[in-house]
DNA sequence: GGTAGAATACCTACTGGACGGTATGCGGCC
DNA sequence: GGCCGCATACCGTCCAGTAGGTATTCTACC
């Protein structure tokens, strides 16, 4: 159990130092070494926890999954969930390496197609099992194409996150972010609905 | 003159099979021996006309910064313009490599952080430009952040794009498109306005 | 319009270094 | 004492870039 305990923090230094490497150069540029340095580990430490290169970007890109699925709705609105959903992840982009580094791999296909559509289609169908329960609440606009929507959205995300990491570093994200649902709940919900959401970004705490 | 013709027409072979290879691969995944091979051209070939690896990027990358320049407005109508620059940017995704492969650079930001942000500032300066042009015509919502939409636009385009090649090789770009502007339009302009746009793609030829 | 010579355009062979991965050994906890 | 967890030294490969030679084409002059 106590060397376990020991094994298990190498292997988290291991992923942490990962992420942040690939998050940083993107997965063929980063390097082994620069991971094993950054991590305080050495190479056979690495390879005793991570088989390959691909083995140890394929357990980051797992970590996003992992954050996706701990998501808990925040409200009892799907689109003021969505929404939040939204701020959530743009926190998350700014402040956890996992989910920076395994969004970087995501984005930058390559050898692996499979995880990478993975990841996009989990953030679709979350996006749309939301819209789905809007629509039965009668909030969204009634010939609305809800799968064509939820596919927009996770894209619109993408690419606003990309953006705003390459023009400020991320540190318009959040703005952005505003300025997305602005522009996009008018054409997703009713009038009588839209007046009942919080665009901005609300401080949790109250229902 | 002749001589000219013939190191242009190498020059040519190289650049479009680098925008090949760096859009397959990505720019640290690509080598310079799969271009040149791809090029027919030899090494010697190769480094003649560009000094370095990076250098042929950045040639690459100027390609789209082209393209994007002899775009020339197709209707009276500011945002019918710009839905239509986004369906033919769709179309040139599908079928030039040389934007193909900038897109790619572009999106993986690394080593040359400024072009990439020039590119995207690029699209947001003309789709801003579009934008303010629709205000002065009184076809926008009153309250409506221009430069903010420009960015949410630019962005989102970059998203969808992104998306749709990961989940299906680009095979519903056109109608992800066209989802992207269903969704965004009654955010932007006011309704009299959205009733004389046509939503869907245009084909050439009419005013 | 033919030729000398000088750029221009290109070819071949090579190099130094870095990188992913491995083989083997060793200490400490059960 | 045995295995888990790690350390070290090493290997084969591949890659960006270069050195130096060769072919091709333009210019100049007759």
């Amino acid at each position: 159990m106590a060397r376990q305990a020991r094994a298990l923090a190498t292997r988290q230094a291991v992923l942490l130092a990962a992420a942040e490497v690939f998050d940083e150069r993107g997965y063929a540029a980063a390097t082994m070494s620069e991971i094993l340095e950054r991590a305080g580990v050495t190479k056979g430490a690495l390879y005793f926890h991570f088989r390959s290169k691909e083995e140890l970007a394929l357990a980051v890109i797992e970590g996003q999954g992992a954050w996706l699925s701990t998501w808990r709705p925040t409200s009892e609105s799907p689109v003021q969930t969505l929404i939040d959903l939204g701020y959530a992840f743009a926190h998350a982009l700014l402040d956890d390496p996992m989910v920076r580094g395994s969004i970087r791999l995501t984005i930058e296909h390559g050898s692996f197609t499979q995880p990478q559509a993975d990841t996009y289609q989990g953030w679709s169908d979350v996006t749309r099992g939301l819209l789905e329960r809007a629509r039965e609440a009668g909030d969204l606009h009634p010939g609305l194409d809800v799968a064509a929507a939820a596919g927009v959205i996770t894209g619109a995300v993408t690419g606003i996150q990309l953006s705003s990491q390459v023009l400020t570093g991320r540190q318009d994200l959040v703005r952005r972010m505003a300025d997305l649902w602005t522009l996009i709940l008018p054409g997703l919900v009713q009038p009588h609905a839209l007046a009942r959401l919080s665009v901005a970004e609300r401080v949790p705490g109250r229902s």
